[in-house]
DNA sequence: TTGTAGGCGTTATCAG
DNA sequence: CTGATAACGCCTACAA
């Protein structure tokens, strides 16, 4: 471990502003943070020392002192997929734009990365946090309650939100499936779904609302967590031989079931005709694929919005709604 | 804004467990730091100490004294494209495993969204910075000096980086395209470049080329930044009456080369024999989809694993390569 | 191996 | 509206 010497520019200090203008130290900090406790003139004065010496704050003192980091840190399994990366952008943006900034944690798809990655990421005491899913330890639940950070849970909707949460839910979603794909008179079904606990949750949906229906559950395979276009291709492959008669698929992803449509026109398989398919994200893909898919939009941005937006509320000592329950939705396309 | 009293946990400092473990608070510091410089006894006590206390250190405190914030910024574009949010991914990684957060930071596609950021991302005093793309305003190149903090750019081939770089040229790239398709026999060329300063860098390199060849330049189209799926299809769809002969097409992304490709299928329009069809990026979407897309392979993931990496020599006081040039490889597949 | 003294750069608080 | 003082919680540097 090296010191660290810095140039010349990080080594002003406040102090040196504040000489530099003729004020008090915590004149410039009034500039900086409340200017409108401050006569213009002097504000002026000051503001012409920053320039010119270019003066960069220090956010890691002014946290010390202020007890607030103005740091959000957001917890997501990945950003690989438009899943957690459409939230992740517009809560970073948002956030910015209040003067947040955003650190990122990934915690992958094994149960104990979250853990860890919480217990480091407080050490660095953010203003707040977001956490994806509602399901965690009772140690992280504990670590949270003690750190009294606001976190906004997203991608979820538990009865009982640690703190806040903005999500839906997944079962229903499921369930909402079923009963579109009964509606069009589907008999036989399959579902392709991801082993994580969300894609758990619409599957469980899914399946106990085909048995409602008196259907049939033809196949259903479990997919690595993240899934993608090769793991649809694959599932779908290995499930082909079964699809004799008109069947109903839910993929885990856009991603999933796009994979499964390629790998269907590849084994002369048609769809929708033979094979109908409904995805899950309404990524950019399966609407722009040919013939589109069929999906379930959630506005993973809308999410991410609210979630800052509900946070910088907490954080601003507003109040802000316990859980909110964004709205998902069937886009129905050629696929179906 | 509310001052933020915090839990029992979050109250509870260096001083406290100290006490508690009977030993003085540079003993518990050294546990945590340095344990190899404290002896096992002490350090059990101390452990034990801080277990029972559930005492969370404060790395803002400790990152005032020692300088050091262990926080690298990663400055993207977006993290909506798998061409940032690989590197990004991976980058994020390796450096949560040495200890280090990361904070983002996205630039968007405007010019001077980066010069506002980087400064509002210094005020933190990041150990180190990444940087998309080697072309920046003089302003921040002073600032970054000024600042002294080791800076990676990755994703361009800057004859002069900034400190140390990690990418490719993408003018070369454009060249290489351009000679393989004119090797595949192709004597007229189109291309769907974004509007960012590299897709911009790939077009210039592959025009000049099929200049050279002799080639016919039948159409280009300029997308927006980032571009996807839906533009290519538009594009294509645009450039349509001028496909009459066998056409060769460099796309800005495997997003607009595959949405071209779906486009020339509902135009009845036959990949690869009228239209060849090259991408850039290798996503999965490539080589997941009927027919699989012809691609130039840059590794992001690699790109980004590398950028840590040297980072992370440089904050440890090792010596770091200034410009490491990553391969990039054109995937012949089935659409060329 | 452990402890002591002092300061890191800023802001809360109170006084003027 | 402006200033003086005293933390904020930890680590560097030195001493024992």
């Amino acid at each position: 471990m090296s010191s660290r010497p810095r140039g010349p520019a990080a080594s002003v200090k406040i102090t040196d502003v504040a000489a530099a203008a003729g004020v008090a130290p915590m004149t410039v900090s009034r500039v900086l943070n409340t200017p409108d406790r401050v006569s213009e003139a002097t504000a002026l004065k000051v503001r012409e020392a920053i320039e010119r010496l270019g003066y960069v704050p220090n956010l890691i003192a002014g946290g010390l002192s202020s007890r607030r980091s103005r740091m959000i840190a957001a917890i997501v399994p990945t950003i690989a997929s438009p899943m957690f990366s459409a939230p992740v952008q517009t809560f970073t943006d948002v956030l910015g734009q209040a003067g947040y900034h955003v650190m990122l944690g990934l915690s992958g798809y094994k149960p104990d990365g979250e853990d860890a990655l919480i217990r480091a990421v407080l050490t660095r005491r953010p203003d707040g946090l977001l956490l994806t899913g509602a399901s965690h330890s009772p140690a992280v639940r504990r670590l949270l309650k003690d750190a009294g950070v606001p976190v906004v849970e997203i991608w979820d909707a538990a009865e009982h939100p640690t703190d806040m949460l903005v999500g839906f839910d997944h079962a229903e979603l499921g369930v909402a499936v079923a009963d579109f794909f009964a509606a069009g008179g589907h008999t036989r079904f399959m579902i392709f779904a991801a082993g994580d606990p969300r894609a758990a949750a619409r599957r469980e949906g899914f399946v106990r609302r085909v048995a409602q229906h008196g259907g049939t559950l033809v196949a259903e395979r479990t997919l690595p967590a993240p899934s993608g276009i090769i793991d649809g291709r694959l599932a779908l492959r290995a499930v082909a031989p079964l699809l004799t008669e008109r069947t109903a698929l839910f993929g885990s992803s856009d991603n999933v079931a796009f994979g499964a449509m390629e790998e269907a026109r590849a084994l002369g398989i048609a769809v929708p005709q033979r094979l109908a398919i409904c995805g899950f994200g309404d990524f950019e893909l399966s609407r722009g694929c040919e013939p589109p898919i069929t999906t379930v939009s959630v506005d993973g941005a809308e999410m991410g919005r609210v979630a800052a937006e509900n946070l910088l509320a907490r954080m601003n000592g507003r109040a802000a709604p316990r859980r909110v329950l964004v709205p998902s939705r069937i886009i129905e396309r050629a696929s179906t």
